[in-house]
DNA sequence: GACATCACG
DNA sequence: GACGTACGTGATGTCC
């Protein structure tokens, strides 16, 4: 009998099944293998109780599970921005999607999406057609575009509340009833799929014009009556928008579909194939339960290896001997065959040296298995180099580079297939030179810092030695040390196809450790949105560099060797003989034994200290350790700087590219090497003429935007300082403020001693004050400082309580947390004597410094697109300074943007008390800027 | 490679 | 009651 008076349809949303499963449950992997299979589990779970519960006389007659099929729909040739925003689908969600269809099919339910259309256009049609035929249709989904649907027979369902919405639930949500929710939903857009609307119109708005105007044509005809004149001022301007919101959320009631309403009919489960698919699945407690159910015998799952990850990794033991080099075209399509099967693949490169900006590919490991690993090797020499005749010949056994390449490619750039790195910035800047872009990508390296920050390094030999308690192959041997070094390349095959692959093995088995691991130290949301996402912002900056002009720096160079040159000579003649000035211990013999200064103390070490303090003391006694300052100064400045940065100027760009470290810092900030640019000097006057070098192109301009007083804004909310905050909210001199409460003088009296000493207690809160510290700091007897810190606990107790419960709460967790999340362990907050007041101080810290850095992250990962259609580059970070490279004539339009994204950082995630605030300067070379 | 020193936030 | 003490980094030169 067709489909008719008298027949249910029941149709079930399936996304929203996956989804609610995949969040519903922790990250379940299958034990013998370990695929991600949480959200499988808990869709088989729904199906079974969704099928439990439709068993009575209001059960359906037919039934079926509507899927989306591609991300690409006729919405998006409409508009191309339709469901943009949306987050990339999970990695260990995307694998277990067709696994959901065979589910389905395995329950014997009917299961249907079409290419080309969303799920709701398919409930859409069939809810039409079975509304039309006579018959009701019920549709499970709380999705609110589906609402529009209702009516005539037609209900929704919604599982997770247990409720039923007809055209008054419709009503109650909308505030129209269902032959209207279109138009309202075009005019109050969808955050979510990305739908315009009419800005500064909700649904309350909507639904009262809608209501008042009939329909939204009629609104729309009749906007010049309405009189508020911002709505109306809206609706004018915004016209097409709203129509093509229209047209976007109206769903298609005529998608052509290769199947009728009778094809639907409820079907029995096949007990052996249902049951067949649970075992494979190693679902046990459902299998067990299916099978009672439909009254057959369960079948035995064979236990498979133990779950827990160490155990799991470690039941394999490592073995070079199973390694393999890929040598020929055939041999690689088998690896990417299996690659494509798997859906993930970890990845090693092997280069010619350690700097990122001018290595050359050597050769790529893969490995899909613990166990199971490749090398390809692409461009080894015959031999070790030292030979001196034939040594640019390539050792025979390798694939062409370009033909390797040309493979790997598509898989590199997959959406569907997980690349796994360990510190992934290097390889993906690696095959980036390549124009290779890697992704989607795990690091394996952000996974450990995410949970392990303060407990240990994150590089891979101690996190194999660690996790998976295991040796790496050294590299030392295979490169030698010294002059006689060798590169990658030089090394023979027989060496280089063991180490390469091993360090894509033990990638892998990492990531299959860290994986659950994340989740269950609740670091995900840390490493997804505050780790990852960073790696392709800073590879773009690290790329770009910033270009410092080798005149200037020359010049400065030569200026401060004279200036050397001539301190020395006057040194060594009040020294009363020659020695090395810039050795330490000598000048503490000098000073101290031969000169017969007081106040020589020394060290651990057995030598005299002198540095600034001890200097700056002995000046006032002696000429000589003033011009011992002096030259130091210069020194530093010479060669840390104006020759060393000299060296980094890279041949090919002009342009010096530093290195970030992701995970260099405990608390969550970045830190620069190879050069360090986050510390180029400032704060003395011949220091700050270094940024003089660091210059914007021809036709361009650098902006500098730095957070004002981030650290002490943070510490206001954190520590819930009323007066702090309502200093910052009227916008005040907060040192000035901090000394007036402080020491009872008037704002207007304030003298710059008595700020100074405020600013210095402020600073010491941020570190964990102590009164030895501040009194050392201030030069100031120590009962006097501790007298400050006791009134400045009096004046803001909020601190007292933050420092007491910060202390607690690491004792008693061993971390600390930032305001987003992020752990930074204190270990040595349980040990005796002086480690503990270390820690204590550390953990005090941990938190404001930490929650800066997040900060300055999230305003960082959103940058590049806030900033793309902007001739305008980001280049550096240095924590709470964001350095970019601005066409002329642009520089305000940047400050804008950026300034807005800066200052909204911590949105939505965190709702500071505490307004940020970003202050900015342009100029044509890094000092002006700032 | 340890240590002291000093550049930055 | 004594212990040593501001928090977080990286680069350089000396010396062993």
């Amino acid at each position: 009998m067709a489909f008719g008076k008298g027949h249910h349809l029941h149709l079930i949303d399936g996304s929203a099944f996956i989804f609610r499963a995949y969040h519903a449950l922790p990250p379940l992997t299958r034990k013998s293998d370990g695929l991600p299979i949480g959200a499988v589990s808990g869709f088989c779970n729904m199906l079974q109780r969704y099928i439990e519960g439709n068993t009575g006389a209001d059960a359906p007659t037919h039934v079926a599970v509507i899927f989306d099929k591609g991300s690409h729909t006729f919405r998006n040739e409409m508009y191309d921005q339709y469901k943009a925003n949306r987050e990339a689908m999970p990695e260990d969600l995307r694998p277990q999607m067709p696994l959901t269809r065979e589910a389905t099919i395995a329950f014997n339910i009917a299961c249907e999406e079409k290419e080309g259309y969303e799920a709701d256009d398919i409930i859409a049609t069939l809810s039409v057609q079975a509304r039309e035929a006579g018959g009701r249709c019920t549709i499970i989904s709380s999705d609110k575009d589906l609402m529009q649907l209702v009516g005539g027979g037609v209900e929704m369902f919604d599982a997770m509340k247990n409720n039923l919405i007809d055209r008054e639930g419709v009503h109650a949500k909308f505030g129209v009833y269902p032959e209207r929710v279109v138009d309202v939903q075009a005019l109050a857009g969808d955050s979510v799929d990305n739908v315009p609307g009419a800005p500064g119109i909700g649904i309350k708005t909507a639904a009262l014009l809608i209501n008042e105007y009939g329909d939204l044509d009629a609104l729309l005809e009749r906007a010049g009556e309405i009189k508020q004149p911002k709505r109306r001022q809206t609706l004018i301007d915004n016209a097409e928008q709203i129509r093509l919101s229209r047209r976007l959320v109206q769903l298609d009631e005529k998608t052509p579909l290769d199947f009728t309403l009778d094809d639907l009919e409820v079907r029995d489960p096949d007990p052996e194939k249902l049951l067949s698919f649970l075992s494979q699945m190693e679902f046990r407690t459902l299998t067990k339960r299916i099978a009672e159910t439909l009254k057959v015998e369960a079948p035995v799952i064979p236990e498979a290896a133990p779950t827990e990850g160490a155990a799991e990794i470690e039941a394999i033991p490592f073995d070079k001997a199973s390694y393999t080099m890929v040598s020929d075209k055939e041999t690689l399509q088998t690896w990417l065959d299996k690659i494509y099967a798997r859906g993930y693949v970890a990845v090693d490169t092997e280069t010619t040296g350690l700097n990122d900006m001018t290595a050359d590919l050597v050769g790529i490991s893969l490995c899909v298995e613990a166990g199971e690993a490749c090398y390809i090797p692409l461009i080894h020499k015959a031999n070790r180099g030292d030979d001196l005749f034939g040594s640019d010949d390539l050792a025979e056994g390798q694939m062409g580079f370009e033909e390797a390449l040309r493979m790997l490619t598509p898989m590199l750039e997959d959406q569907s297939i997980l690349k796994i790195g360990q510190n992934m910035k290097y390889d993906a800047k690696i095959f980036a030179q390549l124009n290779i872009g890697v992704t989607p990508f795990d690091d394996t390296m952000l996974m450990s810092y995410a949970m392990h920050a303060g407990l240990h390094g994150h590089g891979m030999d101690a996190l194999s030695e660690r996790y998976l308690n295991h040796t790496p192959i050294p590299i030392k041997p295979l490169l030698g040390s010294g002059k006689s070094a060798i590169t990658f390349d030089k090394v023979p095959l027989e060496d280089a196809v063991p180490y390469a692959a091993e360090d894509a093995d033990i990638t892998l088995r990492l990531w299959q450790h860290f994986k659950p691991a994340l989740h269950r130290a609740q670091t995900t949301r840390v490493y997804e949105t505050l780790e990852r996402p960073l790696v392709p912002v800073l590879m773009q900056m690290e790329r770009h560099g910033v270009k410092v002009d080798r005149d200037t720096l020359s010049r400065m160079s030569n200026a401060f060797a004279q200036k050397m040159a001539a301190l020395e000579a006057e040194i060594h003649e009040l020294a009363g003989r020659p020695f090395n000035v810039g050795s330490p211990k000598q000048l503490g013999e000098i000073l101290f034994d031969e000169m017969g200064l007081e106040g020589g103390k020394k060290g651990k070490t057995g030598a005299y200290a002198t540095g600034v303090d001890v200097l700056e003391d002995l000046a006032t006694e002696h000429a000589m350790p003033a011009r011992v300052l002096d030259w130091r100064q210069l020194s530093k400045l010479k060669s840390t700087y104006t020759d060393a940065l000299q060296t980094h100027i890279n041949a090919d760009t002009g342009r010096v590219h530093t290195s970030y470290s992701i995970t260099g810092a405990s608390t969550g900030r970045l830190s620069s090497t190879d050069p360090n640019l986050q510390n180029i000097p400032i704060r003395t006057e011949e220091g700050r003429r270094i940024r003089e070098a660091f210059v914007a192109e021809e036709g361009r301009t650098l902006v500098a935007l730095d957070y004002s007083q981030i650290e002490l804004r943070l510490l206001a909310h954190i520590a819930d300082l009323p007066s702090l905050k309502q200093a910052f909210a009227d916008g005040l001199d907060i040192h000035a403020m901090t000394a007036s409460e402080m020491f009872n003088v008037p704002l207007a009296e304030m003298t710059p001693d008595i700020r100074r000493q405020a600013k210095a207690i402020n600073f010491g809160v941020i570190y964990g004050i102590s009164g030895f510290g501040l009194a050392r700091n201030l030069r100031i007897p120590r009962a006097e400082a501790q007298g400050f810190i006791d009134r400045y606990f009096e004046r803001f107790p909020g601190i007292r309580t933050y420092m007491d419960d910060t202390k607690a709460f690491a004792k008693e967790h061993g971390y600390v947390q930032t305001l987003f999340g992020r752990k930074i362990h204190t270990p040595e907050i349980a040990s005796k004597g002086p480690r503990a007041g270390f820690a204590a101080r550390a953990a005090i810290n941990a938190p404001i410094q930490g929650t800066a850095a997040d900060v300055i992250r999230r305003a960082m990962i959103r940058m590049p697109d806030a900033i793309a259609d902007l001739p305008a580059k980001m280049l550096l970070q240095v924590h709470d300074e964001l350095l970019f490279e601005v066409d002329k004539g642009a520089e305000d339009d940047l400050i804008s943007v950026a300034r807005n994204i800066m200052e909204n950082a911590s949105d939505p995630v965190v709702k500071l008390d505490v307004k940020l605030t970003v202050d900015a300067g342009t100029g044509s070379n890094w000092a002006e800027a700032h």
